[in-house]
DNA sequence: ATTCTTGCAAACTATTTGCAGAACA
DNA sequence: TGTTCTGCAAATAGTTTGCAAGAAT
């Protein structure tokens, strides 16, 4: 049987920073975090328990353009974000028909094992204001 | 007015390369390709020729999970891609409804300026045998 | 006591940039 | 000829990893 990771203040404390936060944010930005909080964390830690945690699908990663990887706490099974270019702010979004359409394109054209991804950008309206 | 780049050999090169690949390649691989052929072009060039033609909209970036980018001559236009994740073959897709949908979305949630991001991954028919 | 985790520094990967010389217009 | 382009090497940015010391079970 698989082990459960153990149960540590570093691990304690990043999990703690995606649960505060709002939307997305990059293993840089919860390291800069912690650190102006006073509890901090070694970098290398901060990417290893994301690293955990998304391998449990207890976070979603996604990576930016400019090749970020991005972190949030979400809810659990398939959905996409509505995310904020400016204040990172995201929304869950679910979209049945996009999935039902995806599938379909793939096996219009032959292709087994489908996966899709899809992000959708904007300003939020406080950030337009 | 803008000056149009200069007509040299590594531009011909790359752009050659592209035009031959049928799915999407990083820079490396197409260094490598070049490479391969005795046409070699220092990486940096490859890598500058690729950045020209994508802010020429002349190519499509998009970046793969590896957080590498990958390039491929597309047609004018918005669309999406249907991606081999074991040779790389795309098929170019385009989804009005999905557009909508995201658009309907962004909307609903105040967000302004509006873009969105949407591949489709599997196995293609020839590598699924 | 044993095993997992941390933190630092060094290693890695993909990409970008400074600069001197070469190539285009 | 005057600029732009190239190629190399060095610099960056984000992330990963080896290893000795520290913490959890």
């Amino acid at each position: 049987m698989v082990e459960a990771p153990r149960n540590t203040r570093q691990r304690r404390a990043v999990v703690a920073i995606l649960e505060d936060l709002d939307g997305f944010a990059s293993a840089q930005e919860i390291h800069d975090i912690l650190k102006k909080r006073g509890e901090s964390v070694g970098l290398s830690t901060v990417y290893r328990s994301l690293q955990v945690l998304a391998d449990a699908a207890e976070v979603d990663a996604l990576r930016n353009d400019d090749g970020e990887v991005l972190y949030r706490q979400c809810s659990a099974g398939h959905h996409h974000h509505l995310v904020c270019r400016s204040c990172g702010r995201t929304v869950e979004i679910e979209g049945p028909s996009v999935e039902r359409w995806a599938d379909k394109i793939a096996d219009e054209n032959g292709f087994r094992d489908v996966a899709h991804t899809l992000e959708i950008f904007g300003t939020c309206a406080s950030c337009a204001s």
